[in-house]
RNA sequence: GGACCCGUAGCCUAGCUUGGAUAGGGCGUGGGCCUCCUAAGCCCAAGGUCGCGGGUUCAAAUCCCGCCGGGUCCGCCA
């Protein structure tokens, strides 16, 4: 709804989309008078007034005015109306801007040696919500999770299994990344080894059925796990890719012959990629004097499948795979491939330094997803009148809510230095905030419908200052949608929902709902299920569950 | 050495792409609010050289240059 009032707001300017914003003063405000100030040499007040007198508040447009060269523009009560009528009206499906196309995302994509750890999950909790947002926008969104199943620690990872064999007891992925751990020491003591993780790639490259057969089997075991933890934290995937999939469909001999019929290639043994002309000092090996290809190699193969089959593509990634990832959309462009859109994100360290798998050094995913967990029952712990299945619920929501708010809500490019104290604290500004909020909403539906007078007619006429900024921020739901949509910025959305969650407490600060006498009754139940619908569509968007009660 | 990212009150963070109206929030701190729709809530207060120095501009947290601090990356590894 708001879009379609931005829309009639520039239609009536017939300015620049950039001079139009959002504002504190007003509902949009549009800046184009100081521009012009400058070229006629006049004050931008005066300017504005001029541009303000020929125009005429009509549909969406309530009132104009001017502020010290500012014009700004507030909605009209038509304009609130229709928004909580289209929001009763389309209900789950209320917050779509409703544009079309075909989208891959790449998330998470974590070496199968392990469980996933607490860098890993913020690649997930980003992609995942970036794919519900897409979906929701209207996209037709597929989700892949590319499984580095060639890479050198997998073959580690084997060696080790081979060698001694894991834990069957514990969960998979963290009786597997104990063979890694163990067979990475065994390598530095006794570096000799090597020639056997060397041999053992080789072979797995080349289709040596023992060598598919082991790796198999260790990458499933990892994956098992990871999907557990996938799982828990309501992250989906549509498909799990595997890299060596692209050595045996073809995929890598053609973008190879492609790479070579546009001249790029300089085969001195091992075939080379000289992209000094780009501003790289390193070459690029697509393939080594062994013939075997490198990790580069599969990724343009994939990249050239994507390219295949998606309009759009989006890789989500950590901030050590830029350069790598700046190289892949180089060489895919001068291939005049279309290069993956790549969202970065920057590294989740301990206070005492960044994490390794190898070294044992990180905090898993289902560590911290089981803490939480408890951290939340202490609490739910206290609501007597709940049943002891529904506490449980209750914390899991809460629990993968907080979780999954803290990581999206931060921008991706900011580094993260991950804090117990804080992780377990379940204050305001947070999921818990949110879905409780959403539990007061549906707290007082169910009681006007036990009172039996559950009408709702909103009107405009009625609103109170908050009632018309709480409204004004339920219609901007679809307008939030198309800029994450636009700008990759997941963070944005959840900041969008804490604001109307914030607006909802306001209102039910001092607006009796289930007290105000008729007319007012209903118009304020409206409102209140309209925010109702606002808060659960999105927290769904966030992966959070909408909680009726807590 | 080169490249990229980050630097906003004691702590965390929004805003930076597209420069404009008093730099929004939260935690923590101090004070207040449950005969009233869930106190996982609300209100009030204190707390800021927007890392530092230049520049562009009528106007800079936002753009440009330099510096400082932190992180990451620069393999015939992935």
């Amino acid at each position: 709804m708001f879009l379609k009032f931005k829309r009639e707001v520039l239609k009536m300017l017939n300015v620049d989309e950039r001079y139009v914003k959002e504002s504190d003063h007003a509902d949009l405000a549009c800046t184009v008078a100081f521009k012009l100030a400058k070229e006629q040499k006049r004050s931008p007040q005066e300017i504005a007034e001029e541009i303000v007198a020929g125009l005429e508040p009509r549909d969406y447009v309530g009132c104009i005015e001017v502020v010290n060269g500012y014009i700004n523009f507030f909605v009209s009560e038509e304009f609130l109306e229709d928004t909580i009528n289209l929001i009763l009206d389309e209900d789950y499906d209320y917050g779509s801007p409703k544009i079309k196309g075909e989208v891959l995302i790449e998330h998470t994509s974590a070496n199968p040696d392990g469980p996933l750890h607490i860098g890993h999950i913020r690649n997930s909790i980003i992609g995942d919500t970036l794919t519900r947002i897409m979906k929701k926008a209207g996209l037709n969104v597929r989700t892949q999770y590319y499984v580095n199943d060639m890479g050198r620690q997998i073959a580690i990872t084997a060696l080790g299994y081979k060698r001694f064999g894991i834990d069957r007891t514990k969960k998979p992925d963290h009786a597997i990344v104990e063979a890694y751990i163990k067979m990475n020491k065994e390598l530095e003591e006794n570096p000799e080894l090597e020639k056997e993780v060397e041999d053992l790639m080789i072979r797995y490259e080349r289709g040596d059925e023992e060598a598919i057969k082991l790796f198999k089997d260790v990458v499933e075991l990892a994956l098992e796990g990871i999907k557990e933890t996938l799982r828990k934290l309501n992250v989906q995937h549509d498909e799990f890719v595997w890299e060596s999939e692209f050595v045996r469909n073809g995929y890598v001999d053609r973008i190879l012959k492609m790479l070579d019929e546009k001249g790029l290639l300089k085969k001195d043994g091992a075939w080379i990629i000289d992209l000094s002309d780009l501003g790289y000092e390193k070459e690029v090996v697509v393939r080594r004097e062994n013939g075997t290809t490198l990790y580069v190699t599969r990724d343009l193969a994939y990249h050239l499948w994507k390219n295949e089959n998606f309009e759009r593509f989006i890789n989500v990634l950590g901030a050590d795979h830029k350069l790598v990832g700046r190289q892949l959309q180089d060489i895919l462009r001068l291939l005049g491939l279309k290069p993956p859109e790549i969202v970065f994100f920057e590294f989740v360290s301990l206070p005492e330094g960044s994490m390794s798998t190898r070294k044992g050094k990180f905090i898993s995913a289902d560590e911290l997803i089981e803490k939480v967990y408890e951290e939340a029952k202490k609490i739910v712990e206290g609501r007597e009148e709940l049943k002891e299945e529904e506490k449980e619920h209750i914390a899991r929501a809460v629990a993968i809510g907080a979780l999954r708010f803290d990581f999206v809500k931060i921008a991706p490019e900011k580094p993260m230095v991950f804090d117990w104290r804080k992780a377990l604290d379940f204050e305001r500004q947070t999921a818990s905030y949110i879905q409780y909020s959403h539990a007061r909403c549906c707290s007082i539906l169910r009681k006007a419908v036990e009172s039996g007078m559950p009408d709702l007619d909103f009107r405009g006429d009625l609103c109170t200052p908050l009632e018309r900024k709480l409204v004004v921020l339920l219609s901007k739901f679809s307008y939030v949608v198309l800029r994450v949509v636009n700008e990759l910025k997941p963070n944005v959305f959840a900041d969008y929902l804490l604001k109307v969650a914030n607006a909802f407490n306001d209102f039910y600060r001092d607006h009796p709902v289930l007290k105000a006498e008729s007319e007012l009754r209903m118009h304020r139940l409206a409102i209140v299920d309209a925010t109702r619908i606002v808060l659960r569509n999105g927290l769904e968007l966030l992966g959070i569950e909408p909680l009726e009660r807590m």
